[in-house]
DNA sequence: AGCGCATCTTGACGTTGACAAGATCTGGTG
DNA sequence: CACCAGATCTTGTCAACGTCAAGATGCGCT
């Protein structure tokens, strides 16, 4: 935030990281550039190469960033129940970091960051599962989680506007309660 | 598919979308270029423009696309969950189809066509819900929907690689009827 | 036969991602 | 303290893209 802007930023890239996820949250990934960026936080067009290689690599590192805010969250987690809601929650309170992390071939697939950090997050998902449901937590993990995530991706697109406001972790502990989730009656 | 083209190409339109959905399905939606499907159907750079306008217009007319199969699909559901099973086994015959309808910041969300086509497909949803669920259908059909959506999503950006290449209705069913879904014991 | 309009082409402009080569600064070694 | 190696950033360039404007072509109706 100096005037003159010495020739080191001293933080480019996490101040890239930053402004690309004002871009995101206004108007998806698909409108980030990475010169634009560069004009926002005061550098060339050709300084972000240098931090992330290409586009995906920025992008990469903003869905490494969510990932590792995922899992703080759901470390936080007191039940299997609160671990959902908490994954609702996030997405909503993240939604640029959610879209990217969720929008593979926008990412370098194989960066040994991007893989550290879903793994560790897939770890904290199972580890939820398991206490809850030790004999196959496969299938209960499954079910979970495509609750979690439908419902959150529904809100974030938009496709559920009458629950706009809601809290997202009530929504989700209300839709987990339905009824209409219990195995249905013999016919 | 003459060897000479005519002026005219007869089935721009729908040469253009056939050409897109392939382009979405083997690099996602941002891989579209109007260029490069120009190029494919044997037309000038400009061409596609007259039919769509832009580029939005473009991928919302595969969507609208999308929506028409689905509501197909939709309509020969007998229950509830067949209609889910549907729901997820459309999302994987035509993954390009369903990538394009849930990403809105690439649509002219206000296309008439659009509005219609997703109207009607809301209306086969809730038809199946109401049937099942008469008193409140709301938090029924969020979490149907929720969880359809959800494990489609997940199969989609490949985060289940473990069931890829299951079936989907099947995976489905299973997991609506895993009792983790059933409400908590109290405590 | 001929006219109007939808369809398609050609050409141009500004923007982007990516690459190459050079400028500037920083931290550590002598 | 002098100085160098490498990290950081700039400048210049290229092909590709979306979009617009203006013109060419041919279909179908009168």
């Amino acid at each position: 935030m100096r005037s003159q802007r010495p020739y080191h930023h001293g933080d480019l890239r996490r101040a890239l990281v930053a402004a690309a996820l004002e871009v995101i949250a206004a108007d998806g990934p698909n409108a980030v550039s990475l010169r634009e960026l560069a004009r926002r936080v005061g550098v060339s067009h050709a300084a972000p190469a240098h931090h992330f290689g290409d586009r995906s690599g920025l992008l990469t590192a903003v869905a490494v960033d969510g990932y590792r805010l995922l899992v703080d969250e759901l470390d936080r987690a007191t039940d299997l129940r609160d671990l959902g809601g908490r994954y609702v929650s996030f997405a909503l309170t993240h939604p640029a970091h959610f879209q990217v992390m969720f929008r593979p071939e926008l990412l370098d697939r194989d960066a040994p960051a991007l893989v550290a950090a879903r793994a560790e997050t897939r770890e904290r998902l199972e580890r939820g599962i398991a206490a809850r449901e030790p004999d196959d937590p496969r299938l209960g993990g499954l079910a979970a989680w495509s609750l979690a995530h439908g419902l959150a991706t529904l809100l974030l697109t938009g496709n559920l506007p009458s629950l706009e406001g809601s809290d997202p972790a009530e929504l989700f502990r209300a839709v987990c309660t339905h009824p209409l989730l219990r195995p249905e009656p013999e016919r």
